[in-house]
DNA sequence: CTAACGTTGCCATGGCAACTCATC
DNA sequence: GATGAGTTGCCATGGCAACGTTAG
């Protein structure tokens, strides 16, 4: 355990419902009853490791009051009891829920029960006991203790179906993602600029784009550790991905010549225009916000770093600053290195790629800029 | 366990976890570190809990690919491993959290541990060890069986501070709620008439009125057990409070005399007037909706039972229909006993109790139609 | 049996306030 | 130490789609 990376410290928070889920889940599929009871499975234990996947830390106090509301004693009802439900309870559970529940918990807990065999039951029972009879301070120990996470015969390659269905958009989705996306822990991107690029991408290739409820979870899905943020300063927050970066590095054929001007001839879309396109539409966006004139992306790019917009001790601060007056060839710098940025009121050293000021998915060209400072003091 | 009302059930959503938040409270106090430690204490376990207080039933399938992300093995981290973070990993977890958690993590476990008699540590190692060695479908077992909720312990009436803090506001509002709501079952009130009710209450009180936010933070904290609904037709749902109703019964005292015409003698604000503009107000609404002339109502409760608008068999409908020609004294029906109404386009028998009609606080006193079935169908 | 519809889960965003950290 | 600002948690609401029930 001395090597546990994130991945283990995160798991610390989620204690027994993830081993739960994965056992569950692993047992389920042993037991081939998966497919009758999916939903049940998922939707009574699924959630309970939610809340640290979405929203973290919470500094609410009202642990003890909610817990005066649970019961004490074992969690299981006896048997019998699952399908009854008394109406007339101070506890105004939804009688829909409590049922759906109760009847889902209870079959798992049936095929559980008959699938292993009367001696590990028997192995279950006598922990159980001894359980039982330890203090609370000794079952929270316990608790904080037990093994959790996929218990290792867990196979990592068995993934379960796609949740959101197999829609040929959602597919498309997944590959706009992991074509343009990539993770970078140091970076954020605002979620609104990612859908928009998003949509961009869509409208530009006829494709019907997903909402943005179901493009958020399509990108939870490929980019499970990418957690949401707000970065910016008061009242003025943006709801990002953190820890996400556009990517950079494509096939170097593709990669454009920025320096020379941008050159308009209005014919079919090829790579070259649009990225003239773009390479214009930043240096008027640049030009109106820091009040100079730019003749290219590299002009802005040594600009930004010359002004301190930028880390200027970066390697693509060095790779523009030595390059300004040698070859074209576009920097493979590393924008990750660019965490820490100082200046422009920017204090914490967080960097958020916007995309605001281009209409297309056309970033990934401009590697010299695509990475900029955007200053959101108000 | 055999007579587990909701509470129960509800505490077998949240096996493990609710146990720690329990008797992590508990032991905390008891070792005097409480105040030390407070907000790591909430913000590493509470949020377990948290996503069955809002929002349930999680229908998605990640549960496999989210856990592919989390540890085999222990949960702990061994000792010395806590404050270190390796940043080139993978998972772009952010530091500042996954420090945080880690450390508070950490924490927890040495005060738990330090708090604890060796002999109970070895019981403890001893359970993990045996844990250790079942296989996955008895882990899964031995986990839905383990003991949850308060321990019994718990000093039921020792509360947290409140989380809010203690303006003044803030008590102001707890016991506006408690005077004016009450648990039911069977009815939902929706959040934002419940809001604009409070608001109305603070205006004429001259109060300072909470945010929406606080608002609903206080409400979960006086109705914990109360939870969040969305109800209304396809496209036109409202965000409710399930299980909770307008408080209608007040001392005897206050109740009007509901059968006679509302006058109007636009004086001071006495309670008959207002009862009675209140009273004047429904009708005109009822009227409006129902194409019907009220005179009372009363009137108007008749229309309602003999219409099939409510259920007919319930004790109010049976106490308005009785009392049609006899006394005027105020019906003390239930209104919780009027749930599965039929009629009016309401299929699934949720009765939304509905503030829009009256602009105060009066409702409590106008019981007999207090409830009634709010057309939701466009 | 099918279609319609209510309900719910998840994601999105926004506001407020508390917390934390940095600066004065 | 006080102040200011970024960050975050929780609550709110809204949209979409899936699920399950009900009405036809």
């Amino acid at each position: 355990m001395d090597g546990a990376g994130p991945q283990e410290r995160a798991a610390v928070r989620c204690i027994a419902p993830d081993m739960i889920k994965s056992e569950l889940s692993d047992c389920l599929a042993k037991i081939g009853q998966s497919g009758h009871i999916r939903h049940s499975c998922n939707s009574t234990l699924m959630e309970q490791g939610r809340s640290y996947q979405s929203s973290d830390n919470d500094p609410g106090d009202r642990t003890n009051e909610r817990l005066a509301a649970t019961s004490d004693g074992i969690i299981i009802p006896s048997n019998g009891n699952e399908n009854k439900q008394s109406k007339n309870t101070n506890c105004s559970l939804d009688k829909h829920n409590t049922n759906g529940l109760d009847s889902k918990t209870s079959k798992i807990k049936q095929i559980v029960e008959d699938a292993i065999s009367p001696d590990s039951k028997q192995a279950v029972m006598r922990i159980l006991d001894q359980v039982n009879e330890l203090s609370t301070a000794e079952k929270l120990l316990l608790y904080l203790k037990l093994p959790t996470g996929k218990s290792g015969k867990v196979d990592p390659l068995r993934q379960p179906l796609n949740p959101l269905g197999s829609r040929f958009e959602i597919h498309q989705t997944i590959t706009w993602i992991r074509t343009h996306l990539e993770e970078d822990p140091d970076v954020s991107l605002p979620k609104q600029d990612v859908y928009n690029e998003y949509i961009a991408y869509c409208n530009s290739n006829a494709m019907k784009p997903l909402s943005t409820a179901d493009f958020g979870k399509v990108m939870k899905q490929v980019f499970p550790c990418v957690r949401p943020r707000r970065l910016g300063t008061r009242g003025n927050s943006r709801y990002c991905y953190a820890g996400m970066r556009k990517r950079i590095k494509l096939e170097v054929p593709l990669l454009p010549d920025l320096g020379e001007e941008t050159k308009r001839n209005s014919s079919s879309h090829s790579e070259d225009e649009l990225v003239s396109a773009a390479s214009c539409l930043i240096c008027e966006w640049a030009q109106k916000l820091l009040g100079v004139t730019f003749k290219s992306l590299r002009d802005l790019a040594c600009h930004l770093v010359e002004n301190l917009c930028v880390d200027s001790r970066s390697i693509a601060a060095f790779t523009i600053l030595s390059a300004s007056s040698g070859s074209k060839a576009v920097p493979s710098f590393t924008p990750s290195k660019l965490c820490g940025g100082k200046g422009l009121g920017f204090k914490t050293g967080w960097i958020i790629m916007d995309f605001s000021a281009c209409d297309s998915s056309l970033f990934q060209f401009n590697t010299d800029v695509t990475v900029k400072v955007e200053n959101m003091s108000p």
